[in-house]
DNA sequence: TATTGTTATACTCTATAACTATA
DNA sequence: TATAGTTATAGAGTATAACAATA
């Protein structure tokens, strides 16, 4: 258990990254926007798979997925076909040219990353890579169901501002 | 230096970290979205700033501070009082209300943070800050202006897809 | 009735460009 | 002429809700 303080800081680079992933989102093309790169990448990573299998890696509302999905697949970047088993399903996978983007694009940030990180050893990459995807199991393991009945962390806390909760739902 | 498989494994998780950053945005009020959210605590933190410092440490555009800025303003959360030295800027200060506010999503993100995160110990947590900072410094150092001539990291690499660059900017 | 996807709609965040007012 | 800030406009990403087809 860290302190009070150090949570605000995390809370702050958190925050902060966001500039990071712009710098590496301005060397995509018009074409490819980080949405649909980030589709690729998971594809190409994964295999072939529903879409529902990649809003949960992607940690995004289906809808949204189905979107990426779209504009790659107008592109002829990936195929949908019908899953035979259920054919309410429909089954992803890069096409050859799919591929190629990939393969460019992951040159290009990988390029970007090691210009910037260029004074990173590889072990302290390795350590911040680990600490991610920690951070993401982390939060995953509790966004979809309703935590645990009768956990509620430190205590009910009245909120003073508002009733709490604020996403496109309650606007 | 580290190999072209971690480059891409990084790009992955800083992709997916936007999943925990909406997970931390949902416990804010309608009436302060993460981005004012996120100038609260600058000011909070670094005292009173001009609009421009505050654009530097978001790392963002100064028309989008501007408008988290009026934003925050209209609230009643910061007063923007003009500078006597200098009558185009505009110094900002958190108002006493402004405050009340900024403890209390503080309280909320640590509250937040300390239930996902309660089986890391707070070394962990130390590290995972530290490598943060270190990566937006990494590439903070390079965003304004046009990195050091004749350095170009690889090489050319003529692009396949298109131009490079993509940003609003090219849209 | 429940699940997989799709589409329509709305909202936040961001950048560029044009503009005002100072320096 | 250059800088600080504002505003108008546009694009990307996301979520909710309503809907279609299939289990």
């Amino acid at each position: 258990m860290a302190e009070q303080a150090q949570y605000e800081e995390l809370a702050r680079q958190l925050s902060a990254v966001g500039a990071v992933k712009r710098d590496l989102a301005r060397i995509l093309p018009a074409s490819c926007p980080a949405g649909s790169a980030a589709v690729l990448a998971l594809l190409d990573r994964h295999g072939d798979m529903r879409i529902g299998q990649l809003a949960e890696l992607l940690a995004v509302d289906m809808s949204v997925t189905s979107r990426h999905v779209t504009h790659l697949a107008e592109r002829g970047w990936i195929e949908r076909s019908c899953d035979p088993a259920d054919k309410r399903s429909r089954i992803l996978r890069l096409t050859p040219a799919g591929r190629a983007v990939v393969d460019e694009l992951s040159r290009r940030s990988s390029e970007l990353l090691a210009e910037r990180l260029s004074d990173w050893t590889d072990d302290e990459v390795g350590q911040l890579i680990g600490l991610m995807t920690r951070l993401r199991a982390s939060f995953g393991d509790h966004r979809p169901g309703p935590r645990p009945v009768g956990v509620r962390a430190t205590g009910p806390a009245p909120p003073p501002l508002e009733p709490t909760t604020r996403t496109p739902a309650n606007t």
